[in-house]
DNA sequence: ATATTTGATTTGTTATCACAAATCACAATT
DNA sequence: AATTGTGATTTGTGATAACAAATCAAATAT
């Protein structure tokens, strides 16, 4: 009965300072499918439905929800249901014109905290994006974004990462609910960026990355127009 | 007992159809004081103290506290106490630098639809903001904000225009608790501003704002420096 | 047959309460 | 005198339950 006797640790390693609170790991589960596309683009959130599916009370379910709302990754209606959001041609255009400036800000960030490691890290993901065979939009979209948040880490700019993570954050459902046509000109892409950042050439990240989401966003909004067209 | 007689108002106006919970009406006040100054940075947001001092439960100053912590405008400790952020001269030069991207983005958006009446209005806050005697900081501060703001509603863009407000909930503490050194130099940076929304053109007011920005930043910094050393 | 009402169900909102972790104050011991 | 242990208090976390608003469906009236 000795207060203290679990948190020094037989096995040599002090026990975790971190405490995981119901909400976060609510929160952060809810942030992960979503991005990843586990919701379908205007889906309904439903309080207790969650609640039972992530095995905890409402209230917890509800503050994430409360917490995702305000990061615009899911919508609150007039009738205070929440769903997640079908984006228009509109906002993503809006989204992109953002993305552009802060990930292009981080690209150009990144080259002045650049190492050897963040670089070898970019070839590998590049290869394995470069080896991916057919349409496999998913793992494509988690690669991609892999390939992305190592550059936008490496910028150092824990503000501009977070405001970036929730761009991302609203665009998910997007690129893994609208069949994209991935054709491997996304590659070239990638390589412009890698180069740049081993340059240590600001201005040219910036541009390569600029390129890359402008060509990768064209692609989506074609999908998105064809899709808003099922008929003919 | 004829159903929806609540909903025809006799004085002519419809009932408002927003719901004002108790959520967002906390959460809305507990913005505005902290974007006014009513905390300190460094200050502990105790939830049953604020519970009481809003008449209400501790439940919905939770959840409002804890959608201020996901933008940035409150900070969670370790230890899961929440207080205002204080703000290092680092994290201001990392707000600084996104606001240039994004009010600079919203300056060019604007001249894209801006009307006589925003002119207007942008001329009626400038002169409020010249005949500004002594070193009224507080109002200062809260013209400023009108004046920018009126300027960023008129981009059009929702996502851009929320994205500057979460970027001023965060400096709003410093802004209101650091003694400023107020010149009248401020003036001529939104003359600037004024006569390129005037012209409609683009790159000049997103200069003129860019500039706007780092000017008063770098009187921000200056009295950051000061207040950080207060002896000799 | 259509439209409206009314009751039942669903869903979000909020207070109360029980719990857990952290902090604080005081005492005991070295 | 300084430090460590111990209990009390404070503070955040999470579940339950009561409440309110919205939705849906069936029944009624026109």
């Amino acid at each position: 009965m000795v207060k203290g006797v679990d948190k020094v640790g037989l096995g040599g390693s002090i026990r975790a300072v971190e405490r995981e609170t119901l909400n976060d790991r609510v929160y952060r589960e809810l942030r992960t499918m979503i991005m990843s596309g586990g919701f379908a683009p205007g889906s309904e959130m439903k309080l207790r439905d969650l609640a039972q599916s992530l095995h905890v009370s409402p209230m917890p379910v509800r503050d994430a929800i409360g917490r995702l709302v305000v990061e615009r990754a899911l919508k609150m209606l007039p009738n205070h249901r929440v769903i997640v959001p079908e984006t228009t041609i509109d906002e993503f255009l809006e989204i992109r014109r953002v993305r552009i400036l802060l990930e292009g800000e981080a690209a150009a960030l990144a080259c002045q905290h650049v190492s050897p490691d963040v670089i070898a890290s970019l070839k590998r993901i590049h290869e394995k994006i470069k080896s991916l065979s057919g349409n496999k939009q998913r793992q494509f979209w988690a690669l991609n974004q892999e390939f992305h948040f190592t550059v936008y880490e490496a910028a150092k700019s824990p503000l501009i990462l977070s405001m970036i993570e929730s761009l991302w954050l609203q665009i998910g459902p997007v690129f893994n609910h609208i069949p994209i046509n991935l054709t491997s000109e996304g590659a070239r892409g990638h390589q412009r960026i890698i180069a740049a950042l081993g340059a240590g050439d600001a201005k040219a990240a910036r541009a390569a990355l600029t390129e890359d989401l402008m060509k990768g966003g064209d692609r989506i909004i074609a999908a998105l127009i064809q899709d808003k067209q099922p008929a003919h």
